[in-house]
DNA sequence: TTTATGTATTGATTCAGATCAATGATCTAG
DNA sequence: CTAGATCATTGATCTGAATCAATACATAAA
């Protein structure tokens, strides 16, 4: 009755999670941490608040201070072509990290915008760089997750020799594949993301992606309703996709 | 006289090259480091023997236990598809690492293959990581390659939504940009790769790469002949690239 | 409810680039 | 030096996906 504790409810029970009782753990940079050193990596990390659907964590040009890791929701990041055009370059879930392209030359290359309500961990980057320094394990997962984000990028590289099914289908499968490691359903998927901005992602048209969508929705693949997805025959968009199952 | 160290002297010369009298010293990974440090460096890494053209200097399913350094020459990365087709990822020009798609499955994804007789530094990576553990600058540098390796392959990415002129005016800056960076004229390239190679790593066919290399020829912004290039007008280059004259 | 407004699907037409095919140039092995 | 292989260029044709265009659906606002 007091109120100020229950005013934001939702917000405050999930700000509060500290990377030991965070159920991306094992998913994130923590991964392999233990008492003191994952302690000291909590104390450097600030549980931002939520970020709202279409709201901005970082845009391109901007000084980067602090990488992000995902805590809930999904962001897309894109650059803007000169005529104004959105080119995404990558979708990231929770357990991942953003902004990890802006290293090396200290501003943000791309923007980095919320799909929907979203919740975000800030990790400045200064501090991380010492810590990870001080604590071998650290640097490690570090390394281990830059060296992941290199693996994923150079893998949708290969999608500029792919047909439009081909591309959809290693899109779909990289999102199964993703929300499997989080322990999230398999065969439904919700879409944060609209047709536009698959068809950035993978250099088709809107109108192609919607084709190729119905096209594997009368073949029986999958059903699709918008962006609610219910995969039916996983082994067959595997094959489309030219990925052996269990690929990550 | 004495004969032994005169027997192979180009490759000993080279491969006696310390980091620090190395050309390559402030493009490669013991950029800002001195004296005692880089000596530190210098003595895991090991010179290797030259590598000649066509031969692999690791292949798809390896277990990663170096990453590699290029010294001179040149080396392409890539996975084949089922029917054994090559699907080229990325070109590795002196200065640049190899191998860092490795780091987070501990075993090398693609396969890397001189384009020529090049010559290599193999950096063992365990002992890299303990000590860039123990060296804050080498682990500052290390980070900052491997974020630059990650927003290099997001600008490929946007490779599949251009055209095929786009696409390989975005190439030849790419590497005009490197070899400028390496102290090599801008204005004469001579690729190390073939047709075949670029057309796989720019996901298109053989045939339009060279029809478009004919076009450039044709509008007076390049003279083409075989894998020399002489480039004349390189801000229209650039202009179709869609990129600023000086991104790196 | 009706009216917007953004989002998705579907159809008709066009076009960039793939494929098929042939020739020429360069390289390598004998 | 020649024969065969590899690599590059050019032309003719075909096709997958882009573009143009219309309609349907969904969410939000009036």
């Amino acid at each position: 009755m007091s109120g100020s504790e229950f005013s934001s409810q939702v917000d405050i029970s999930s700000l509060k999670v500290a990377c030991k009782d965070c159920n991306l753990y094992q998913l994130c940079l923590p991964l392999g941490l233990e008492n003191d050193d994952l302690e000291r990596l909590d104390s450097i990390i600030k549980r931002r608040r939520p970020v709202k659907r279409h709201a901005f964590l970082y845009q391109s040009g901007d000084i980067m201070k602090s990488i992000f890791a995902v805590r809930s929701g999904s962001f897309k990041s894109y650059t803007l072509t000169d005529d104004g055009t959105e080119q995404i370059t990558g979708f990231s879930l929770p357990g991942e990290l953003i902004g990890l392209d802006a290293i090396s030359s200290g501003q943000h290359i791309s923007t980095a915008k919320a799909l929907e309500m979203s919740h975000v961990c800030e990790i400045p980057f200064e501090k991380l760089e010492e810590l990870s320094n001080a604590i071998p394990g650290l640097q490690r997962q570090l390394l281990r997750i830059m060296s992941k984000e290199i693996a994923h990028d150079q893998s949708a590289i290969l999608l500029s020799k792919k047909s439009a099914e081909e591309r959809l289908a290693c899109f779909i499968i990289s999102l199964v594949n993703r929300y499997e490691a989080r322990g999230f359903s398999a065969k439904e998927i919700n879409l944060t993301m609209s047709r536009v901005e698959i068809a950035s992602y993978l250099g088709l048209a809107v109108e192609t992606v919607s084709r190729v969508f119905s096209r594997f929705q009368q073949d029986g693949l999958m059903s699709v309703n918008r962006r609610s997805i219910e995969i039916n025959k996983i082994d067959k968009v595997h094959i489309l996709a030219g990925t052996k199952p269990s690929t990550n």
